[in-house]
DNA sequence: TTGAAAGCGCTAACAA
DNA sequence: TTGTTAGCGCTTTCAA
C-alpha cells in the first residue's frame, strides 16, 4: 500500500518561502502589513506546493466561529418546488461566498432530527428549513445558541422564527370557491400529510370554502398522506368510483398533480397546487394556483443572511403571494353550473 | 448587545460529571471501558446541558481525517434531471451517516472551480460531479492528496477515476436513425453547449446517423448552447422558419424539450432525450430517450464510498442503459415515408 | 513588518 | 477504569 499523500500545510509554505506560520496566514488571508517582497516569495511556495488553506482548523480558531456554511433541509430534493428552492437557496449562497449543505426530511420527523443534528454537529452558521413535524420546540436549544433559523414554505408552529411562506388558506379557498362558482358541489381534496403545515392549511382553506357555500364537507372525498405521483393516481381512481363520486378536485401540489393527470376523466374539473412546466400545454390545460419557489427561497436566504451577519430584529413573516391562473381545467362546468339551464 | 450564548463543551460536560473530558469522550462515543456508573453521570450530563459533539474540532484530530461529508456539484439543481441525481446521493449519503455539500457550476467552468475549490477546502471525503469544463486536468492535485472523485452522467476527459453514464452518443444514434426510418430527412437537433461531454457525445451520435443514411447533415438544423425552455422555443422557431425547415426535431435534454413543446407546430417529429412526468399525455405522446438518474447517481455514490472506505482497484466505467420509448410523437410520418407512395 | 506562544475542541497515545 | 499530555492546522495576541 502507498501512504496517501497529505496536502500541504501552512508551515511547509513557511518553510519553503522561509518565513514563520504567521506570514503565510496573512498573505494567504490578504491581510495588510506584509512587505511586498515577503509577500511574493510566499505567493510563489503557494503555488509551488499548490498549499490551499484549511477552513476546518480555520473555523476551529476563529473569533466569528463562522463556518460560511448553511444547512437546507427541504423535504425532498427530487419534487421540482423543493429543487427550485435548492436552486436558489444555493445561488444567494454562492454569491455570499458560502456552501450549503443539504439534507432531505422526506416528511419523516425522526429524519428530520436527524438532520438537523448533523448540521449542528458541523457547525453550521444557519438553517433553512421546510419543516415536517408539528412541533419544532427541539430547535429551540440550537436557536438560543446562535444557530439562526428561517423557516421556508412552511411555518413552525411552536417556534419564533423568520418565515417565508404563501397565504395557503386563502389560496386554496379561493381556488375551491372558484370550483363552487362553476357549479361543483362534489370537490375531492388530494393532500400530503396534515401534519404538514402547508397541506394542514390547504385542508383548512378547502373546508373553508366549502362551509361558505353550505356545501357538507364528505370525508369520502378526502385524502390526505399522498407522497407520490402514483399515491395520488390511486387515490383519486378510488374517489372516483365511489357512490357518489366527485366532479372536480385539487392536487395539493405538483408531484399529486401529475399522478392525477394520468387516470382523471375527460369532464372533471382540476386545479392543481403549484404551477409546472407543461401546464398549458395538456388537454385540457391546468388551472393552477402559481406560487413563485425561487422568491421564496430568494427571500429566506437573505433573510438568514441577515441574521447571520447580526441583524436582531423581532422574528419576521413575510407572506409572498399566489396567483390561481385559469386556464381551462379549472372551468369545466358542473352539475350545478348557470349553462345548465334546468328544466320545469 | 447581548453576548452570544455558546455551546457547551465536553470540558463543561467532564466538569458538570465530575470526570476528565477523555472520559466524555468515551462516553459520547460509545467507547467501551467505562464504568456503567461513570457513564450513566457523564449521560446525565450530556442531556442536562444539551451538550451535543462538535464535529468540526474532531475531524481535526482524529487518525482518519474523514469529514463524512462529501461534495455534490451538479451543473444546476432546479433541473428535474440533476434534481433526481441529487436526491439518491443525498439518500445514499445519509444511509451511510454523511452529509451531502452541494453547489452548482451552472455551465461556467470557472464557477465550477471555485464550487471545488470550496469543497475541498472543507475537507470533503469525496466529490460527486457532472463536469462542466472539457478539461479537468486541474482536479488531478486534489486527486493525488486522496480526495476520491466520481463523475456521474457527465464524463470527464482527462481525468482517471469512476465514471457512470450513459451511451449518449448510442441512444441518440438510434433515435435520429428512428426518425429517419419514419421518413425524415432534414431533423433539427437542439442541446445545451458542446462543450458539455453529454452534449458533444449526443451530437455526435445525430451526426453519425445522418451520415450512415447518407444525409448531408445541414448547420441551420443545429442550435447549440440552450440553457432554458425559452432559448430552445426560440431556437426551435427559428428553425422552422428557415427555407427549408426540418420536419423532426430532437430535444438534448427534457428542459429544452419543455421549450420545444410550447411551440412545435402539429406534424412535425418529436424525440427528447429524457423521459418526464407528463411525456405520456401531452398530444401527442412524447416520444423519448429514458435513462435512469437515481440508478445514475445510486451507483456513482456507492462507487465513491467504496473509493473513500479504501476501494483501490483501476477506475471503473460504469454505462447504464438507455431506452427509446416510442409514443407517437417520434413516429409522425416525415415526406420520405413509405406510406406515402411515390407515384411516376 | 515579522514572529513566538497560546489555544480553538477534540482525540491519540500513553501512564497511572 | 480513568486521566494526563500532546497536537491536529489554523488564528489571536502580544512582543520584538
Amino acid at each position: 500500500m502507498t501512504s496517501r499523500p497529505s496536502r500541504p500545510r501552512m508551515k511547509d509554505v513557511a518553510a519553503e518561502a522561509g518565513v514563520s506560520v504567521m506570514t503565510v496566514s496573512r498573505v494567504v488571508n490578504g491581510e495588510a502589513g506584509v512587505a511586498p517582497l515577503t509577500a511574493a516569495r510566499v505567493a510563489a511556495a503557494v503555488r509551488k506546493l499548490g498549499y490551499q488553506r484549511d477552513d476546518v482548523a480555520r473555523q476551529l480558531r476563529r473569533t466569528d466561529r463562522l463556518s460560511q456554511t448553511i444547512g437546507l433541509m427541504v423535504d425532498n430534493v427530487a419534487d421540482p418546488f423543493m429543487a427550485a428552492v435548492a436552486s436558489a437557496t444555493e445561488d444567494i449562497a454562492h454569491r455570499r461566498g458560502n456552501m450549503v449543505l443539504i439534507g432531505s426530511s422526506r416528511a419523516d420527523p425522526h429524519r428530520e432530527r436527524e438532520v438537523i443534528a448533523a448540521f449542528t454537529a458541523r457547525r453550521v452558521d444557519g438553517l433553512i428549513l421546510t419543516p415536517v413535524a408539528g412541533d419544532q420546540r427541539f430547535l429551540r436549544s440550537a436557536q438560543t445558541r446562535g444557530t439562526k433559523i428561517v423557516c421556508v414554505d412552511r411555518a413552525a408552529p411552536g417556534l419564533d422564527v423568520d418565515t417565508v411562506v404563501v397565504d395557503n388558506f386563502g389560496a386554496v379557498r379561493q381556488a375551491v370557491s372558484h370550483l363552487i362558482a362553476h357549479g361543483h358541489r362534489r370537490i375531492g381534496y388530494l393532500g400530503d400529510k396534515r401534519q404538514i403545515w402547508t397541506f394542514g392549511e390547504r385542508h383548512r382553506g378547502y373546508l373553508a370554502a366549502l362551509d361558505a357555500a353550505g356545501i357538507d364537507a364528505d370525508p369520502a372525498l378526502v385524502r390526505h398522506g399522498l407522497r407520490s405521483g402514483a399515491d395520488a393516481a390511486r387515490a383519486v381512481t378510488a374517489i372516483l368510483s365511489a357512490p357518489e363520486p366527485p366532479t372536480a378536485v385539487l392536487a395539493g401540489n405538483e408531484v399529486l398533480a401529475f399522478g392525477v393527470r394520468a387516470v382523471l376523466p375527460a369532464g372533471v374539473a382540476f386545479i392543481a397546487f403549484d404551477d409546472f412546466a407543461l401546464a398549458a400545454q395538456l388537454t385540457p390545460p391546468v388551472t393552477v394556483i402559481a406560487q413563485d419557489p425561487v422568491a421564496l427561497a430568494t427571500s429566506a436566504a437573505h433573510l438568514l443572511f441577515a441574521r447571520i451577519h447580526g441583524d436582531t430584529s423581532p422574528p419576521r413573516r413575510v407572506v409572498m403571494p399566489t396567483e390561481l391562473i385559469p386556464r381551462g381545467s379549472g372551468e369545466i362546468p358542473g352539475p350545478g353550473t348557470p349553462t345548465r339551464t334546468p328544466r320545469r
